[in-house]
RNA sequence: GCCUUUGUAGCUCAGGGGUAGAGCACUUCCUUGGUAAGGAAGAGGUCACGGGUUCAAUUCCCGUCAAAGGCUCCA
């Protein structure tokens, strides 16, 4: 017999071959149906295969992320069997599940495959699952299953097989599939209900730019119909947010074929927006000691060759820029620190000056690939609210916290709520790659660390994720949809100072070499603008929005009395329009809500005449008539609480 | 850069070898209406660009450009 411990500290006995499933099937009938796979001492196996003897023991469904990893990789040999029923002699590479659903990368031959023709393939797939073949594990020693793709003809599992050793291979089969694969899987292919491929693309064989390029094939699947259909929709919302069409929708931004491509335009009220961004962080960093300092857009290509910059980028970036002169080179900016640089080194610098913080919002140039330009998230030309802290080795946790405190005060105001910051260091034992002293990259690491802690902050720890010049500390944020962002980096760096020869003069009168700090909370305001828009499916913070109210007129009758507010308004710093058209109020309304406008103020008869304006809050409705002032109180105040008193 | 898909009015899209259609937006007129769409008329397109096939191309073919989803990298 043995014992097997259940999640909630209970122990059940069962005699020695038993398997989970039928652990399973003593608590229900019910649970046994739902089991996919399970967690057995910390391992995720099979539900049919044996326990290994005394263990603790999770069953896994559909709830459990493993779960759905269990039946979205089983769901991709479904989609393999599919495949090969389809398109016979098609070869496989590998099948893994992903976050949402799971892909195959195949190899096709000379033939193509489009949208047309997924509904043949979900059929097909449907078709084979209705059959409830058993996934069947099966332990195969190397050269047996060398033999079998050889026979099979399948050079990618043979190239799969070369890395494997002998005693831990196992094939699953399930219909008339059989697939080189560790498992675990769910018990039989019934258990899929719903199945949709999304999308195919291209992929390299392992990654690899070099490699023949595979096709392919994402989709996922589901143990009911309804969910599929509930993930269909959950993906139309999220593409309603996508930025790229509410900033059209908002006249935010936009591109032009002519300017070229990843060179956002801003219109006027995308600009405004991304103006009040910056006052907000000027306002904020003048609080916290900075000084801002202004650098051109073009730097000569020695700049780059001692920071380095051009040998790493130099190929893969926009070309130097010639002059008339025979030989002289300039490069557009990638980033903005050697300027900053520079700009420390123009005179001596005292201990007593330190910490020195430059601040500048710097437009840079950087030539990203074709394929890689994505809306505002990924562009050639972006501003960054960069600023560069030089420090003693003594100040960086001091700075750190500073930094955070900017960050949070960013998170506040735009109501991201759900973040945790992830502290990358050195690797534990290779530490050869690490330019600057082990004394300071220990000093630097622990400030981090308690700086984090210190703020209170949710931290994970990765080791070996630190760049080779410095640790740096990143917030991961989830957005309204649960898709995770990386805001606000903090990144110490121990080569500038070093290539740039960075000097103080200490208390000791000797030279010393500061640490700097890049520091920026928003990334760039580019990719910030995507992510508050997508966050906030355009509804901004009232403080950001670029209209803060919007004023109808009941008839042209009350036009002039709108105007007359709206004076009043812009004299509070509110940003307000008037509906002047000719059209009947609820049309006007209808029109106000869906752009998204925070405040509606309606003047008809009543109001014109004791002087007050009908208010109407955006998706909550009537708030009853007050004077224009009373209303600017209410905004001012609202803003104000959402910028942290700034 | 590569793979798949897409490009028709300001926007969202339909159509299809015989030189174009809807809804919304826009203009004008009627209407002066109290909390989510009042009515009528009108204007608006080298069907992304360049070649080819054809008596005839927006439609079929090729190329270019751009966009979407991936692969690699990153803010």
């Amino acid at each position: 017999m043995i014992n097997v411990t259940l999640p909630d500290g209970s122990v059940r006995t069962f005699p020695e071959g038993s398997t989970a499933m039928d652990v399973a099937r003593s608590i229900s009938e019910g649970l046994a149906r739902n089991v996919l796979s399970a967690k057995v001492n910390g391992e995720v196996r099979d539900a049919g295969r044996p326990l290994p003897g005394d263990c603790t023991l999770s069953l896994l469904t559909w709830n459990d992320t493993e779960g759905k990893s269990t039946f979205w990789h089983s769901s991709a040999h479904l989609l393999a069997e599919a495949l090969e029923a389809l398109y016979p002699g098609v070869k496989f590479g590998i099948g893994p599940p992903i976050e949402n659903g799971f892909y195959y990368d195949v190899d096709l031959g000379d033939r193509t495959l489009g949208e047309g023709d997924f509904a043949a393939i979900e059929g097909k797939m449907k078709e084979l699952a209705g059959k409830k073949s058993a996934y069947e594990r099966k332990e195969v020693s190397k050269a047996d299953a060398i033999a079998y793709f050889t026979e099979k003809g399948d050079e990618y599992k043979l190239e799969l097989l070369e890395g494997l050793n002998d005693g831990e291979i196992t094939f699953y089969s399930q219909g008339n599939f059989t697939d080189l694969c560790r498992g675990p899987h769910i018990p039989d292919t019934g258990f899929i209900k719903a199945a949709k491929v999304m999308s195919v693309a291209g992929a390299y064989w392992r990654g690899d730019e070099k490699r023949k390029q595979l096709t392919r094939l994402y989709a996922i699947t589901f143990p009911k119909q309804k969910e599929l259909d509930e993930y269909l929709v959950l993906l139309e919302e999220a593409k309603k947010r996508d930025h790229r069409k509410l900033g059209k929708e908002l006249d935010l931004f936009t591109f032009s074929e002519k300017v070229g491509m990843g060179l956002p335009l801003w219109l006027p009220k995308g600009t405004a927006l991304r103006e009040r961004l910056v006052n907000f962080m000027k306002a904020a960093q003048e609080k916290s000691g900075y000084e801002q300092v202004a650098t051109p857009h073009i730097a000569h290509k020695d700049l780059y060759i001692t920071s380095g910059h051009y040998e790493k980028y130099g190929k893969d970036s926009f070309q130097p820029i010639h002059t008339p002169h025979e030989g002289e080179e300039f490069l557009l900016k990638p980033m903005n620190c050697p300027h900053h640089c520079e700009i420390f080194k123009s005179r001596p610098r005292s201990y007593k000056d330190l910490p020195i913080r430059y601040a500048e919002f710097g437009t840079v140039y950087r030539y990203e690939q074709s394929g890689e330009l994505h809306g505002l998230t990924r562009v050639r030309g972006f501003t960054q609210d960069d600023a560069h802290l030089f420090c003693r080795p003594d100040q960086v946790k001091e700075e750190f916290m500073k930094v955070i405190d900017l960050v949070l005060l960013v998170f506040k105001a735009l109501d991201l709520k759900d973040y945790e910051a992830q502290v990358s260091l050195r690797d534990k034992e290779d530490r050869s790659k690490y330019i600057g002293s082990d004394e300071n990259w220990a000093k630097a690491e622990q400030a981090i660390i308690d700086a984090a802690a210190e703020k209170g902050l949710k931290t994970v720890v990765e080791y070996g994720e630190a760049a080779f010049y410095g640790p740096k500390l990143d917030f991961m944020v989830k957005d309204a949809l649960g898709r995770r962002w990386q805001l606000g980096t903090i990144q110490v760096d121990y080569n500038l100072p070093e290539r740039f020869e960075l000097e103080y003069v200490g208390s000791d009168n000797a030279r010393h070499r500061p640490v700097m700090i890049h520091r920026a909370p928003f990334g760039s305001l580019e990719r910030f603008v995507a992510v508050v828009i997508e966050h906030t499916a355009g509804r901004f913070p009232l403080w950001l929005t670029p209209e803060q109210a919007i004023l109808l007129p009941i008839s042209d009758k009350y036009v002039d009395a709108c105007h007359a507010v709206a004076g009043v308004l812009k004299s509070c710093d509110i940003r307000a329009s008037v509906d002047e058209r000719n059209e009947k109020i609820g049309r006007k309304i209808r029109d106000a809500e869906m752009s998204k406008v925070p405040f509606m103020l309606i003047i008809g008869e009543k109001e014109a005449a004791d002087g007050t304006v009908s208010v109407r809050e955006h998706g909550q409705g009537d708030l009853g008539t007050m004077t224009a002032q009373a209303f600017a109180d209410l905004v001012n105040g609202r803003v104000r609480e959402q910028l942290g008193g700034l």
